[in-house]
DNA sequence: CAGTGGTCTAGACCACTAC
DNA sequence: TAGTGGTCTAGACCACTGT
């Protein structure tokens, strides 16, 4: 049933069997799945590393514990939205769409203070400021506006922004993206906001700022952005 | 260091130990935290416990680990939104704001196709509708539509609804909230809500739609909120 | 009562990092 | 090479659930 000596752990295949065994049927959604006592004889493991398969699988929604009852399977999600954080670039290809660019402006310059405040720097260093226009199929969907230190990133090239900046913080420079604080509110477009969108005035907006950390919980993006009301609804996916 | 007989799980005393050595200084951001085996030695307890103290450590975003180099303080977090999923009660007392209800309209009625199908129910079965202005410090916030299924609520009554709902399921149900889905949009207020909520067109708000999953991942809530923009920001913490 | 998940022990080997 | 976190074992006692 598992491979001991295979390099993946033993807790994620067993996750692996329990996931494709549930997704099978056979385990309904309300079923007690067997005891862990009883997981441990069938894989040929320990209690512990049964546990923490499950934990694993209790942590993502897939399965529930009561005390003294058993382990269950949970009913599955109605919908599945992109888990967590995501970029522009991500979020639009999941929902099936082209995602594009327009560059407006890519500069260093002193960040003001409420920006070095969130990214927790001085004011005398230096943060790259990125002015994007982000189309969706062709068609305009935001304003988004990035400030970066350039102490984290100072290879940073104008080409990294053509894609993902996610994919270039997370492969290329090989850091890892914990989560981000995000602050939205609606608010009516300005005129040259409503301009740039090729919206007419009076438009609402959806206005998303977020300060996203490493996993040292460093600072390492404020992104503020706008989007167009009718093109675009942030779902999102939180826990109690 | 820790009490084997305390009715308090250990691993619970060693985070809490390790909290306040933290936010005491003792070990400040980017510094390590003693080895897993040196922990082990100054409480006298097994490795397989300080792990899952330092686990839930990491997950809460106080720690990070590195392979092979050690454990190491996270940087403080620059701000503490409430983490989750919470009330409007919930949120606005975290604001230091005093929530208070106008109940427009408590009844029951056979949900719509929409509702059903978010709360994964038949059409013949009843719902709970309840819309109610909120105020934050006597000053109307947002119009909230909420749907529950009755046969999970049997007992409902009008006065839970002056408190917390969640509390109500919680405390009074006994039941466990696990999370929602949750879709955000900006919009321009409709005359009626306008005139709700004391405002003139036109007038930016904040739409957002909750499907709220017990643990067992039942819907037990679809809540369809529309907030003042000028008054309301939406804050949320999100990982990668 | 027997069975369940929650907690805990005292070891072990591994891959990785730093010197 | 020594130290670190990652994984794993084979037991144990507890509180809680259902019969």
């Amino acid at each position: 049933m598992v491979d001991k000596q295979s390099p993946i752990p033993i807790y994620a295949q067993i996750e692996e069997q329990l996931k494709n065994q549930i997704s099978e049927g056979k385990f309904p959604p309300g079923a007690a799945i067997p005891s862990e006592r009883e997981l441990t004889e069938t894989f040929g493991v320990s209690r512990m590393t049964v546990r923490q398969s499950i934990t694993n699988l209790v942590n993502e929604g897939l399965l529930y514990r009561e005390k003294g009852r058993g382990t269950f399977v949970a009913a599955p999600k109605v919908e599945q939205p992109l888990s967590g954080m995501t970029s522009f670039t991500e979020d639009m290809l999941s929902r099936g769409m082209a995602p594009s660019n327009q560059l407006v402006k890519f500069e260093k310059r002193q960040p003001d203070k409420g920006i070095a405040e969130q990214l927790q720097i001085m004011e005398s260093d230096e943060v790259y400021f990125v002015e994007r226009i982000r189309y969706a199929d062709n068609i305009p969907m935001a304003i988004e506006r990035t400030y970066l230190p350039v102490k984290l990133f100072p290879e940073l090239r104008e080409e990294a922004l053509k894609e993902s900046l996610y994919k270039y913080v997370e492969q290329t420079a090989q850091l890892k993206i914990a989560g981000a604080v995000q602050r939205m509110e609606a608010s009516l477009a300005k005129k040259e906001e409503a301009e740039l969108l090729h919206v007419e005035a009076p438009f609402a907006v959806l206005v998303i700022e977020r300060v996203s950390r490493l996993d040292n919980q460093v600072p390492f993006e404020v992104v503020r952005s706008t989007y167009r009301a009718d093109r675009y609804k942030f779902t999102s996916e939180i826990q109690r």
